[in-house]
DNA sequence: TTGTATGCGTTATCAG
DNA sequence: CTGATAACGCATACAA
């Protein structure tokens, strides 16, 4: 190892050390295609470039080639979930086996252009972005500066590739559920939490359109509790909204036992869920002979209750590698930005809470 | 708003707009210190930016000042834990606001050079690693380029600022707990997980110094079980490898009834002690009456088991603001090196398992 | 107060 | 096949 230098050793000081130029410099590092340099040139580069400890300068390309190497993940303003933290950490070690860095951006309270500046500054290869924070000024911007943009949220973006996350979807599951399991009178948990007021409000949708769609679905031939017939009725679903607080499980689960315990319930997410069968268990209430209950997420978490938590979960494991595929081929350009991407589909884990 | 462009508009763009050159351009778009500027070129000058649609080119920027304002966290090979979850996204929101970017780096398998080399190439302003991946020979790369290091773990790395996650201090206060409550012999869980192994054995240690910490304190006074006296000897700690699934847990359950059950369990961190309660409780095996069990990071899930599960936890709400903070006098050079960062306090909660 | 000129490290376009 | 050399967008020392 040569002396330690006070600035970082650029291809200029590898061309002098190895007695050739720049450009030289340039091919063999980067293996420039349309270029044959014979063996022995290169192994003088490639020597004097370990020897000088060379590392390539991103700011100096990304300058000369008007890209960078960046994809931008701009965080939505929700709780980074155990969900969300997987596939983030996931979607990190993926783009960097294929050359790209991600960056997590953090002013989530900003959109539109205002938000889109700050992407733009750094003139990432793609950014990552939740649907209602793209304007069409905003898509306009990043659009001039040649970025891909790929939208986040429970639905496909119109005109944008979308990583959806299938509320609905999952909502649809849980109601199908509860209904096969004869539950007529569901109770949907929306968060209070403004910034989650519509995801929950997503999935509640899902929860009456899988009510009403197994009640169709059977005919009047479906398995009851108590004896009942499913007469082909709609069944009644209310909207609960709750705090993710002890404390407030304990209010909602009064009130449902003030004014008529539902017969099933969706929780939400299994930390609703969770804190809910906290609070009926402490009311002396009966799951799910009582009142079934059903998650989602389908955390480890759900495994450890008593009794077991049912849930309806969305399958973390793959999503980023085909995400960070699918990225890929946007940026190179080899696929149209119309088709959404639906990462996840939701799947019922089944257990002893309903 | 003027035509679009095909590339992003420069300050060359703006100057030519404006009539000015683009030295003034940069003066008053970076209000540089030491110029005059009347304000009426400055309105001449703001209002063309904004006509164009200028976003500033970081790169470009970065190149010619020699440093970026990325802050890169190379993401350890742990799976992203929920209180790993929170600091990132606290972390990322906190130095946005001072003006840098988080970078996630996601090779995590990487280390020493290979690793730094990676990192380097980003010119960051600082690198938040792992200790065990900075080598000597990673170190003086980092500096070589300027950038200052912060190593992660669970001592003070000698030589490095240090975010100090402080396993054995979680260790001790659970250890000093169960020794209080007179367990005489105990469980200290460690994963089996080869990535986990480090952190687990730092907590085990805690906990056998906290089991004898007590024991000397109390100099035979304490309470203690069965009406046993507390008699000075050292209190027995075994360590107990287990895998984070029902089915080991299982099977930890089962060799310990077949060996002789402990009286006091360190789970490791919740996820693991929630998995043990669930063996423990399908076993037939009373907590906290037979055995007493603590786990750690006190997350939401604690108050939903039955029993109740004790947790030591490191509060983490103010942490990233902190972090940001010390982190940039550190970038900024206002702060020595040396002082380790010592973020979180362990604190213990307990509950009704213990 | 403002303009001119230069260089940051790279890549790409040309000649040779 | 390889070597000069000109940009890329920005900040700044220096000149006017």
């Amino acid at each position: 190892m040569s002396a330690t230098r006070s600035r970082p050793p650029t291809i200029t000081d590898i061309a002098r050390q190895a007695g050739v130029s720049t450009a030289t410099v340039s091919y063999v590092l980067n293996d420039t295609p349309g270029t044959r340099i014979p063996e022995a040139t290169r192994r003088r580069v490639t020597e004097a470039a370990d020897d000088l400890g060379y590392v390539p300068h991103a700011s100096a390309r990304s300058l000369r080639t008007g890209r960078s190497d960046l994809v931008v993940y701009a965080m939505p303003a929700v709780t980074l979930g155990p969900f969300a933290a997987r596939f983030l950490a996931g979607l990190a070690d993926e783009l960097q086996d294929r050359g790209f860095t991600l960056v997590l951006h953090g002013d989530s309270a900003s959109r539109g252009v205002r938000a889109a500046r700050r992407w733009a500054r750094l003139r990432p290869a793609a950014v990552i972005a939740e649907g209602h924070r793209l304007t069409d000024a905003a898509r306009d911007l990043m659009r001039r500066s040649g970025t891909v943009l790929v939208a986040l949220g429970g639905a496909p973006e119109a005109g944008l590739p979308t990583l959806v996350l299938d509320h609905r979807g999952m909502g649809e599951a849980a109601g199908r559920h509860l209904a096969g399991r004869g539950c007529r009178d569901v109770a949907a948990v929306i968060p209070a939490e403004p910034v989650l007021r519509d995801m929950g409000e997503a999935r509640a949708v899902g929860v009456e359109e899988g009510l009403r769609g197994a009640v169709e679905g059977d005919a009047g031939g479906g398995q009851s509790r108590d004896g009942e017939s499913a007469d082909g009725d709609a069944i009644a679903m209310r909207r609960t909204p709750m705090e993710e607080t002890p404390e407030d499980a304990g209010r909602v689960v009064r009130e449902w036992i003030r004014d008529g315990l539902p017969d099933g319930v969706f929780g939400y997410n299994d930390e609703h869920a969770g804190l809910l069968l906290s609070a009926l268990i402490d009311a002396g209430v009966e799951v799910p002979g009582r009142v079934r209950l059903v998650g989602a997420d389908d955390l480890p978490l759900c495994g450890m209750l008593r009794p077991r938590l049912t849930s309806v979960g969305l399958r973390a494991e793959y999503a980023p590698a085909e995400a960070a595929e699918r990225l890929l081929s946007l940026i190179t350009g080899e696929e149209g930005a119309d088709r959404p991407l639906r990462l996840w589909t939701p799947e019922l884990r089944v257990r002893a809470s309903s």
